[in-house]
DNA sequence: CCACTGACGAGTG
DNA sequence: GCACTCGCCAGTG
């Protein structure tokens, strides 16, 4: 069965798929993804969907449980962090999400 | 078509 | 635990 789907397309299936209060790491993304070790393709896909689609995009996070500093606007880390907190995900004191509790 | 940039992960010192 | 390096692909100008 080849599947021939574009790596793009299958990583916002997966991030569409994660349950609500649930965090995955862009590793385990990819990796659901069929595409191990490019973790950058998932972050670099969610950048170019910039808010437009309805991804689920903030319980992404990078392989520390934190929120990956991007360029530009900062404005949406917080706003991924506020939104993770109203789903019942928890921060330590330093920014970082027990993964160990919440991943997916 | 070419070059630069960009939401990361894992390994090494 | 932190800092630096390499590899990887897609989008934009």
């Amino acid at each position: 069965m080849p599947k021939k789907t574009s790596t793009y397309c299958n990583i916002y299936a997966v991030v569409s798929g994660i349950p609500r209060g649930s965090i995955a790491t862009y590793g385990q993304i990819a990796r659901l993804a069929g595409v191990p070790g490019h973790a950058r393709l998932v972050g670099y896909a969610l950048n170019a969907l910039r808010g437009r689609t309805s991804i689920p995009w903030h319980r992404v996070v990078n392989a520390k449980g934190r929120i990956s500093p991007r360029s530009g606007a900062s404005s949406a880390d917080i706003l991924q962090r506020h939104r993770l907190e109203q789903e019942g995900v928890k921060f330590d004191e330093s920014g970082r999400i027990p993964l160990d509790n919440f991943r997916w």
